[in-house]
DNA sequence: GGAATAGTGTCTTTTAGACAGTATTTG
DNA sequence: CAAATACTGTCTAAAAGACACTATTCC
């Protein structure tokens, strides 16, 4: 409860992303090297502070998104993720920052970035394994954010996020394996995948590809929520 | 980026808690009438401002908790759920509210509370309804807490939550019922309930009932995702 | 015994998983 | 035709759902 006299104390908000796609079958995650002084030299996520008062933090998530890849945000998957808030996680104050998470597609060659010349695809894995050093609580974040990813592709169609707007079922399929870390039975994915109702529609005609059968091509359905479900199996 | 001469503009930070349990078969949620300006008198959910600069973003959470409801923090179920940032949601200037979702056990009768004096169990279905009205966009908050709750049942053991430590299998079913409003099986949940591995342990002993054969009695497992899930039977 | 609630067994229909087999392409 | 990839069919075992039945209590 808050008395006349008393102020709250003001807080600085920033936002961080975290950007992952599917290169050469691995999961990666959009680093950049910082070139300021907190953690300078140190990879981090692609972020920053609200531009001003009246910034909404979504549309602040969507700036940074085309500031540092240069893809219309507009067409991305973009969700949030949560808030890191521990005091002391940055030396400069009580910042508080707001995680996105982002599903990139498959994209062109290099790593595009307008202001961040050293921005990079790291495999997800060497950064939960501890073996990139990440600023902040950043390796936190991203480790949240595979979690949430794997769990989400049972329950909805995230997984077409990583594909481009027409794919085949085998392009989803690497999707599940690549973030699943496990491999599938193509036939029976095949099924289930046409089975979960309104994930995916085809997209008319067929492809030109290196060697084999041409696959059917499909895009995303108007479901967002997938049932029955694609589970993921058990360990054991 | 972040220009030398640029500093970031200052925002409020506020906590709020979506405070769920089960009362007379109902899902309920924890609202108090706002007793100072914006929306006065309106009902809102219970929150406040960060107390000073230093406090953590999930401190201030569980001492709102404690505050409001005076039940023990530790105890009860409290996860992030989002924040809520859009400009001109409180008329006071920028705000961001981060907020919290609490899974109270059945209580003691009345609504305990000490600082706020009108604070009462509203069924969370006339706040999706609209029935109530629900001060800043408390209402987009509720449903998206109740959202969460729904799905988490299917996969966690969040249903433990609403259950005292030690309760029944009816006690359970009970939980599902209100929270997805559907009715179940008892039977088959019965079954459903024990295959899931380490949902719920054996407490020992028996219990006294009013009437009908005395139910075993359970409390939560270690494990807090079930697998197999407890999958919510689709409508059609 | 009757009513009420708890818990078990069993049958039927669906679904998951394994995997053989067919189809369509390139070289 | 061989190699490669896409797709289909089928068999089997497990799971979900419906529901009859048994068990234990209070009155």
């Amino acid at each position: 409860m808050i008395d006349d006299a008393w102020e709250p104390p003001p807080v600085l908000l920033a936002v961080d992303l975290v950007i992952l796609t599917l290169r050469d079958a691995h999961l990666r995650v959009l680093l950049v090297k910082r070139g300021i002084d907190p953690y300078e030299g140190a990879l981090a996520l692609p972020g920053g502070f609200l531009s001003h008062a009246g910034e909404g933090i979504d549309t602040a998530a969507r700036r940074e998104l085309r500031e540092e890849t240069s893809l219309d945000a507009n067409t991305l998957h973009l969700e949030q993720l949560g808030v890191y808030g521990t005091p002391g996680r940055d030396p400069r104050g009580r910042v508080i920052s707001v995680a996105y998470l982002a599903i990139a597609p498959r994209l062109p060659e290099p790593v595009a970035g307008t202001d961040a010349a050293d921005a990079s695809w790291q495999p997800a894995d060497h950064v939960l394994a501890g073996e990139l050093n990440l600023a902040f609580d950043h390796r936190q974040i991203v480790a949240d954010a595979v979690t949430r990813a794997r769990a989400k592709l049972e329950h909805s169609a995230l997984a077409t996020a990583f594909c481009s707007q027409t794919f085949t079922i085998g392009d989803l399929q690497e999707v599940y394996e690549a973030v699943w870390g496990i491999s599938l039975d193509p036939r029976n994915f095949y099924r289930k995948v046409q089975k979960a109702d309104g994930f995916i529609v085809p997209a008319g005609t067929e492809q030109r590809t290196t060697v084999g059968r041409p696959a059917r091509l499909f895009r995303a359905g108007p479901n967002a929520h997938l049932s029955p479900p694609i589970v993921r199996p058990v360990d054991p």
